[in-house]
DNA sequence: GTGTACCTGACGTCAGGTCTG
DNA sequence: GCAGACCTGACGTCAGGTACA
């Protein structure tokens, strides 16, 4: 039962990252104003999309290709079932993927772009060895153990008491290289979390401005209505 | 100067967890339909506050007592280097405070309810250090090297051949205490961002409600006025 | 200015989930 | 279903900032 660290043993000195990188970032400009319908929609499929919660890739494909690949699934879904305070219901619903950028400027004008990682290549190196012994044997340190309680953390060097020193190397080898891997998922990850937070405020923004400017040309035209009343 | 990290591994038993733990949820609640112009001078205030980045704590007290300390301050502040894939405008505004719950149902209720900690008291040991180093790439140490061009990191094991004993116990002691605090700190942190980011989703689902009624209210009263016109 | 406490962005790791072959 | 790759929530740590004494 799921024995953490024991990495996978199919030997393969893979380095490549094997990106996707589809490289073409959509530039959907709804205009001005308020062409609702259309953004609500989109807004819908992508909220919808983002329901069962992870891998952006989907995502990417769909807007980017085809859509509604299995769709019809638009019932209330998120709707925000948090209706107050204490709630913790906690059912997530993304609205915006972080992939998508939505810029927009106070007017109402929005900008939907698609970024993808392009994987900075921040500097390559990244040397990182963990739990580098100090006397040869080569441990890994318990850095964390989060909360979970009855975590164990099985150390290398059990290993190496019972195996040829080749095979230590092998594993640890792989340990590395899924480490360093998944560093640069995180990095990612946050990187698009934080673009995915951005954005939410803005739209936040833009929305509040759309919704004075409703208000008020509703005000103005109601004004303006019971005006003509009167003088009727 | 700073404190150095002093990293070593001597567990001791000290737990004491100094909370502050202010207690008074607050409860606003600005009733229905969209008394916008109170709303939005709320939001600004907030959102003013917000521009020089830390501390709710502030926040906080201009809320629950007075207000409007000093505003008057929103500068473009850090801005964040983050330029990479094309445009972003980011002009990041917080919009509402994390520790600030502003829920609201689809009929325009408001609810701002501030929550504070609670301190579910974890575990303690961990033992690890990171380094870090080219340009906020973070290491591993493998216990003991402490190059770390810039950074000074002292380490223990240097001490102790000069100190006595006692005296790097207490600074590790020390050390314990303040990565113990941090830790929950952190966990705070993380708790009020999840929150806000919830938050934000919340009131991006509202706002688009809100509009969506607006407009087509607005589309009624159009039509409705038209038709008059006609008849007139 | 100094020192201390606290807050938060970013990091790397783990755990556990999803997707795909 | 299984195995591997990937994604992401949560953790603890560090670094650097603000607030306050």
């Amino acid at each position: 039962m799921e024995e953490n660290e024991r990495t996978d043993n199919s030997g393969n000195p893979q380095q490549s990252i094997v990106h996707v990188t589809l490289n073409h970032p959509i530039q959907v400009v709804t205009a001005g104003g308020l062409s609702e319908s259309e953004e609500l929609e989109e807004e819908r499929r992508r909220r919808e999309v983002l329901a069962r919660r992870p891998s952006y890739r989907k995502i990417l494909h769909e807007i980017a290709g085809d859509d509604q690949l299995k769709g019809d699934h638009h019932d209330e879904d998120s709707n925000s079932g948090l209706s107050d305070t204490g709630s913790e219901t906690n059912l997530q619903q993304p609205v915006i993927p972080a992939h998508i950028q939505l810029v927009s400027d106070t007017s109402g004008v929005q900008t939907i772009t698609m970024t993808n990682s392009t994987s900075p290549t921040p500097n390559g190196s990244t040397i990182v060895q963990y739990a580098q012994s100090p006397e040869g044997q080569q441990y890994f340190i318990p850095v964390s153990v989060a909360g979970t309680p009855g975590q164990t953390y099985q150390l290398t060097t059990a290993n190496s008491l019972q195996s040829s020193p080749n095979v230590t190397e092998e594993a640890s080898r792989k340990r590395e290289l899924r480490l360093l891997k998944n560093r640069e998922a995180a990095r990612e990850c946050r990187r698009k979390k934080k673009e995915y937070v951005k954005c939410l405020e803005n739209r936040v923004a833009v929305l509040e401005n759309q919704n004075k400017a409703l208000i008020e040309e509703l005000k103005n035209l109601k004004e303006l209505y019971c005006s003509k009343d009167d003088v009727a």
